[in-house]
DNA sequence: TTTTGAGTTGTTCGA
DNA sequence: GTCGAACAACTCAAA
């Protein structure tokens, strides 16, 4: 039996056929491929998984499962230490390549290139590749070398560069060993919570390749056009909804870029070239939190800006708890919670309400949120999650803190007019007019009872004053100051 | 990328 | 028709 030049093609989080420089490469060499998918042993101190990506990942290796055996191939799937899950599959098919798209975040890269040069010493051939980036962190710099911390000036750069290559396309066949080796059922590796609170999730997503090109598509045929306007309103559907599905690595941004460039093209009005662009400036910015990230490593726990070290927060659990729960007594800032609960997303434009809420109203330090976040979002990404929580709390790149108390009464009336948001995700405030649904409290006791709410009972008082707050949020930043002079 | 508060001008309404 | 109070609508600077 000869299964010499197998290569092997290690998937993490590039969880798809189409765009796949390491399959395409494997392909190119002529000889039997094996998909391989390694679940880690947890570790300490590093970002594993939350609970909420656990579960999506469950259903895209199912997914992934389908669309390799439709290609005469399967997926190996295996569990414990990278390097020697990786040598034992490699004694086991003779292999003598290991392909993989590269990770980005600080961990990962440690781990990967201590494994590429372990096994570069027994003479194996790896090769990594970009499938997860327009463009390499590294690549993009200021005049003077630095890494940009500044958004505009990064995606000014970013376009100075050639576009992104073409994405590759879906392989006709992966030529398979002549005996596969064992492989795991994704059952096994026990992703699934053992309390099933799934149910959202499965009713929301369809995680996998296919469910990607879904979105994609429905988002250019019906939601580019109003973009700019309907993106901020978070009872419309008019974000692209994709980040779980880039997160996971069913979609690239090349073929996010190179689907709209074409639709660019055929429709080519001035209005939606300039929707597009829109849009792809939000990709812009997940390229930006990469940048961020990878030039800054210790940011997922320490503030870009270390004077914030030294913030006055307040670790207040309780307050912590109904920020979670989604019981904090402002309607908008709770909808967004119970939204993030239920469907393991939430609208981004609710991102930044409930985040403002948590860091300026309640003192609360943005890493609580991110590791609440990091745990039920299904595209929790380390990178995007942890430029998100420094942008709230003014700690980060583009750092503005005073522009970032967000009133969430305005909010609410500007974002959700018609509280329809409100009333999906609190069903016990759907009988208040839209007068008071943004803020309870103010509503007189006649119109709660005819509304049938008993407000501190049924829906709770505000935790906290946002005008009270407000003032204390900048009496704090204004301390940070003194301390610095 | 937002909110607030002050200051200004405009409008309405009743005496 | 006039006056002034009360309030709405708007602009702008500062946090």
């Amino acid at each position: 039996m000869d299964n010499h030049h197998t290569t092997l093609v290690w998937f993490r989080q590039d969880m798809r056929l189409e765009d796949h420089p390491p399959l395409h490469h494997a392909i190119e060499r002529g000889k039997s491929i094996i998909p391989v998918f390694i679940w880690e042993v947890e570790k300490k101190g590093v970002w594993n998984p939350g609970a909420a990506s656990r579960v999506w990942l469950h259903h895209s290796l199912i997914q992934m499962q389908k669309e390799l055996a439709a290609k005469k191939s399967q997926l190996i799937i295996r569990r414990g230490q990278a390097l020697s899950v990786l040598k034992q599959l490699i004694e086991e098919t003779n292999a003598d390549s290991v392909y993989w798209n590269r990770r980005y975040e600080p961990d990962s890269i440690q781990h990967d290139t201590a494994i590429k040069t372990a096994l570069r010493e027994t003479g194996i051939e790896v090769k990594t590749f970009n499938g997860s980036l327009l463009y390499e962190p590294w690549e993009v710099k200021t005049k003077s070398g630095t890494p940009f911390q500044v958004f505009t000036r990064f995606w000014e750069a970013c376009k100075l560069f050639p576009e992104p290559s073409k994405p590759l396309p879906v392989p006709k066949i992966l030529p398979p060993p002549l005996q596969w080796p064992h492989s795991l059922d994704v059952h096994e590796l026990r992703l699934l919570p053992k309390v099933d609170w799934t149910d959202g999730i499965r009713e929301t997503w369809q995680p996998g390749e296919k469910g990607a090109q879904t979105h994609l598509q429905r988002f250019i045929s019906s939601a580019i056009d109003a973009y700019s306007k309907d993106r901020d309103f978070p009872a419309v559907i008019g974000t692209s909804r994709l980040s779980p599905h880039l997160h996971a690595g069913e979609i690239s941004p090349r073929q996010i870029w190179y689907a709209l460039r074409e639709s660019e093209r055929l429709h080519s009005a001035a209005q939606r070239s300039n929707e597009i662009w829109a849009y792809l400036r939000e990709i812009g910015w997940r390229e930006f939190a990469h940048h961020l990230l990878f030039h800054f490593p210790h940011t997922p726990d320490k503030p870009l800006r270390t004077d914030f070290e030294r913030f006055p927060w307040k670790n207040e659990t309780q307050n912590l708890r109904a920020w979670q729960k989604g019981l904090t007594g402002y309607p908008i800032v709770d909808a967004g919670m119970r939204e993030l609960w239920h469907t393991g997303w939430m609208h981004n434009r609710v991102r930044m309400i409930v985040a403002s809420f948590l860091v300026k109203d309640l003192l609360i330090p943005w890493q609580e949120g991110a590791a609440w976040f990091w745990d039920t979002l299904v595209d929790a990404d380390l990178a995007n999650n942890t430029m998100g929580w420094q942008w709230s709390a003014g700690c980060g790149a583009d750092a503005a803190p005073f522009f970032r108390i967000f009133n969430p009464v305005l909010q609410s009336r500007k974002f959700d007019a018609n509280g329809s948001y409100i009333r999906r995700w609190i069903p016990e405030l759907s009988e208040l007019p839209n007068k008071w649904i943004h803020e309870p409290w103010t509503a007189s006791a006649d119109v709660l009872t005819h509304a049938g709410i008993n407000l501190g009972k049924d829906y709770p008082f505000p935790i906290v004053d946002h005008s009270f707050a407000r003032h204390r949020a900048l009496n704090a930043l204004q301390t940070l100051k003194r301390k610095l002079s």
